[in-house]
DNA sequence: GCCATGGCTAGTA
DNA sequence: GCCATGGCTAGTA
C-alpha cells in the first residue's frame, strides 16, 4: 500500500485476482478492503484502465445491489463471461447475490 | 470535469 | 434522484 495516501492499481488488481471464479465482488468492497472504504468510484477507474484483463477478472466485479456494473466490452460481453462461470442472472441481476459474493483477504505485502 | 459507485433522502402509492 | 468521493484526462494559458 505504500504510502496509504492514495489507491494503488496494482494493490487492487492483486486483491481482485484472488476472486475464484463463479463468485464477485463489489467495487466498495474492494475500495473498503484496501482501507479506502469512499473509493468505490475510484476503483471504477481502474477496472477501466486494466491493462490485462485476461490476468485480472475485473469482470467479477460487479455493483453494490447485485447488478451489473459496467464493462469495457459491453456489459453483455460481461454477463456473457459471467453467465459462463455459473452465475445466473434474473433480468439484470445477480441470483443469489449475497451467496455470490466473495470474502476478500488482504495477503500481506512483501 | 468526467465516470464501470453507493448511500441516503424525498415523495408517491 | 441527488450528490460526495477519488482518480484521471483533456484542454487552456
Amino acid at each position: 500500500m505504500k504510502t496509504g495516501r492514495r489507491l494503488d492499481a496494482k494493490d487492487v488488481y492483486d486483491l481482485l485476482r484472488t476472486v475464484p471464479e463463479g463468485q464477485v465482488t463489489t467495487y466498495g468492497d474492494l475500495a473498503k478492503a484496501l482501507g479506502f472504504p469512499r473509493a468505490a468510484r475510484a476503483i471504477g477507474r481502474i477496472m477501466n484502465a486494466n491493462p490485462d484483463p485476461i490476468v485480472v477478472p475485473c469482470h467479477r466485479v460487479v455493483a453494490s445491489d447485485g447488478g451489473i456494473g459496467g464493462y469495457g466490452f459491453g456489459i453483455k460481453m460481461k454477463k456473457e463471461i459471467l453467465t459462463k462461470e455459473g452465475l445466473l442472472f434474473d433480468g439484470d441481476m445477480i441470483v443469489d447475490f449475497e451467496k455470490k459474493r466473495a470474502v476478500l483477504k488482504l495477503k500481506r505485502k512483501k
